[in-house]
This record gives structure tokens, sequence and C-alpha cells, in this order.
DNA sequence: TAATATATACGACACCATTCGTTATATACA
DNA sequence: TGTATATAACGAATGGTGTCGTATATATTA
């Protein structure tokens, strides 16, 4: 594997840092508390443990490192997906759409909005 | 959470249980050696934990238990794909369901299928 | 320059997932 | 009944995740 799959509370810095990153640890620990209570030390020790995986870079040339994803957001949506994708639907992405559809309440808005791009793919 | 979400490895067994269920570990566990190399009592052990949690369910009635999914593939696929949703698509169905189509080639018949749900959606 | 603030690095701990060897128990049949 | 066979139960080892306290290094400023 390229990049790993990002665990949970992975994911939850990575949806910080896709909003403000670049950014120093505390940025992004400033940011994540709003959502999560954790420690400085812990949002460090992650962001370390990431980088170390390479989920994300860093620059260390001020005294306060300067991180950054590796992939963007829509990449690991798109590596999530796919991950879901074979593990839970016999790697059919239709037969999940079809499932995420089925199941949920979406507005006419975003109906459309499928519907335009349906209607791309017929040529 | 009612039931927790299995991981990568308690999937893999229900994928198999959802195709032979209800079943005995050994039927369980030949089935599963088919896609990776584990060991009996690995998967014995591993039915035990997911009864704990109550991903599972038992009959020890006989000597062999028999075991049975709680939740059909259907609810499970519902829920993770819920959980992928709320987790890295900000909540939005849409979203999830436009960035999958559109990272994939979609045949034409599994294109038409998803137009066909959405016309009944227009109703 | 010394004191203070801010940052990184390190290491320990608890918890969970996964693996499997060993032991106990129940069943079958010679 | 006693031996072989199949199964369940148990417990330990390993590795990864998440948490945080403490130590160390670097910068700021009085």
């Amino acid at each position: 594997m390229d990049t790993p799959k990002p665990t949970k509370t992975e994911l939850a810095i990575l949806n910080v840092m896709w909003k403000i990153s670049p950014a120093t640890v505390r940025q992004i620990h400033e940011e994540l508390i709003k959502k999560a209570k954790t420690s400085y030390t812990t949002t460090l020790k992650m962001l370390q443990v990431m980088h170390q995986k390479g989920l994300v870079s860093r620059n260390s040339e001020q005294k306060a490192h300067i991180y950054e994803p590796v992939l963007s957001k829509k990449e690991t949506q798109t590596q999530m997906l796919d991950d879901l994708k074979n593990r839970l639907f016999g790697g059919s992405i239709s037969s999940l759409v079809l499932q995420a559809l089925g199941n949920s309440k979406t507005s006419e808005a975003e109906l459309d909005e499928i519907k335009t791009l349906l209607e791309k793919f017929d040529q």
C-alpha cells in the first residue's frame, strides 16, 4: 500500500488539515479541540506518527514544523470508497451507489446534480 | 452504538457468513481459508469475540455451535456507508455518490440501473 | 544574558485486534 | 467402556492505536 488508510482519529485530523493546512501543530490542535477534547502532545504525537506513515508531509525549517496532508481530500475519498467497495460491495460501485441512494433522504438539488453527472456519461 | 462497526477481519468473516450461514465454525472456516490463510482456532476465537460484541448470534444446542450474523449484509452496508459519509463526506450522501461515480468505470447497464432508481424518486 | 514561553522528542501505559498453542469437553464407534 | 476424533474454551504473545507526562531544545524578551 502506498499511503495507508487513515484511522478514525487520523481522519479527524486530516479533516482539519484539509481546511487550514499548511499549518503548525498548534493551529491544527486549536481547530481540532473545537470538535474533540484532546491534549496538545497527543495531537503532536499523532502528526509525528502520520508523518512516519507518509500520511502527511512536514517542513521543519522553522522551530514550529509545518504540516500538510500528502493526499487531497478527494484522493482520500476515492481511496476509502474503493476500499469499502471491495470489502463490502463485491467490487461493484453501482451496487454501492444504489445502496447509498436507496437508504437516504436526498434533496431535489442533490438528485439533480447526480442526474446531470449521469447525463455527462452518456457521451 | 448498538452493534459496533466490524473490523477488517470481522468483515471478511461476515462476508462468508452472509453466503453460507447459519453455519458451524468448521463450515465458516473452510470457506474462509479459500481467501485467507488462517488457523481454525483463530476463526473460532474471532466468532467468539464477535458473539461477545453482538455482531453474530449463536445456537449452542448442539456440540458444534451454529452461528449467524445479527445484521444482514444490506444493513451493514447501510451502517458503514453512513459512517463513511459522516467521517469523510461532511454528512452529504450526494457528495459521496458523485465522488463514487466520478472515479470509476461504470457499465451502461449499471448506469441505467441507477437512472431507473433516480426516476423512482421523482414521485 | 537569564528567565520565560513555546516547541519537539521520547517513553510509558492502557486498550483493542489478531493469532495460535494448549487444555478441557463432548461425541462417536470399535 | 475406553479410545479416537472433533469441538469449544482459555490464556498468552504480538502489534497497533491513542493518550499523555516529562524531558529537552529553541526562540523571545525583559
